[in-house]
DNA sequence: TACCTTAGACGACGGATGTCGTCACCTGTC
DNA sequence: GACAGGTGACGACATCCGTCGTCTAAGGTA
């Protein structure tokens, strides 16, 4: 058992998917973005139990059919991806990230209202 | 064939080590990275390889041994990494990566500089 | 009751990644 | 020229990821 389970492409999009659309079933994952894919139903639900089993998702039973949610709130889920990635990927230094978002980022108006506001810190 | 190749993990901390150090033979790395991680010389030699394959190292033969160096500058490596980072993990939006700054991240003189001088624009 | 549909479990297979062992080759030293 | 040791190519194997097909269980409906 990996301490920290890793999350695949197509894993990581049915994760976002599911983030912005549960509690979900199989089959609405599989028809509202599975199709437009190209992705079969067993495949999607494949992917989905892989999620479960690693932890970032849960299921419930209702009317014997399972609905699908996240375990944690976007906001974690996503904190924790960039923490891991800046550990994994960049070695810990924020440079490479700065550098991004002044060469080529499209911020949005609150995202510069939160960073001015943390500079000024 | 894969247009974008990907980098794993054992793979990017190569990597790193040899865009700290290079030119470097597999020999050192071996014996510098490898042993700390308790990695056998031919597993070292073997990533490699499949680094040079997927573009991201060259290596040139001096006294008949092989030296291995980055093809790309580490800036322009991390730049990429980061911006597939946002494209694939993070759906292209920036918040998750703000709040990250905001919340944990302990952000050096330099880089503070920077990001007073963007808001600036 | 006999079917058809739906949902879930399970196994399969190719490719990528992590890790290693074996073997052939080159080279410096006697 | 012969030998020991370093170096690289190659194949092997387990695991994970992406993708699918098949089989079975649970219901509804004629």
């Amino acid at each position: 058992m990996r301490a920290k389970p890793t999350i695949g492409r197509a894993e990581m999009e049915i994760l976002h998917f599911i983030h912005d659309h549960h509690p979900v079933t199989v089959r609405t994952v599989a028809e509202q973005f599975g199709e437009g894919k190209g992705l079969v139903r067993t495949t999607v639900l494949n992917v989905m139990e892989r999620l479960r089993k690693k932890g970032f998702l849960v299921r419930k039973q209702a009317a014997g059919i399972y609905q699908y949610s996240p375990r944690l709130p976007k906001a974690d889920l996503l904190r924790g991806l960039v923490r891991e990635f800046v550990d994994q990927s960049l070695g810990g230094s924020l440079s490479p990230f700065v550098a991004y978002l002044i060469e080529e980022a499209r911020l949005t108006e609150p995202e510069l209202a939160d960073l001015r506001q943390m500079v000024r810190d």
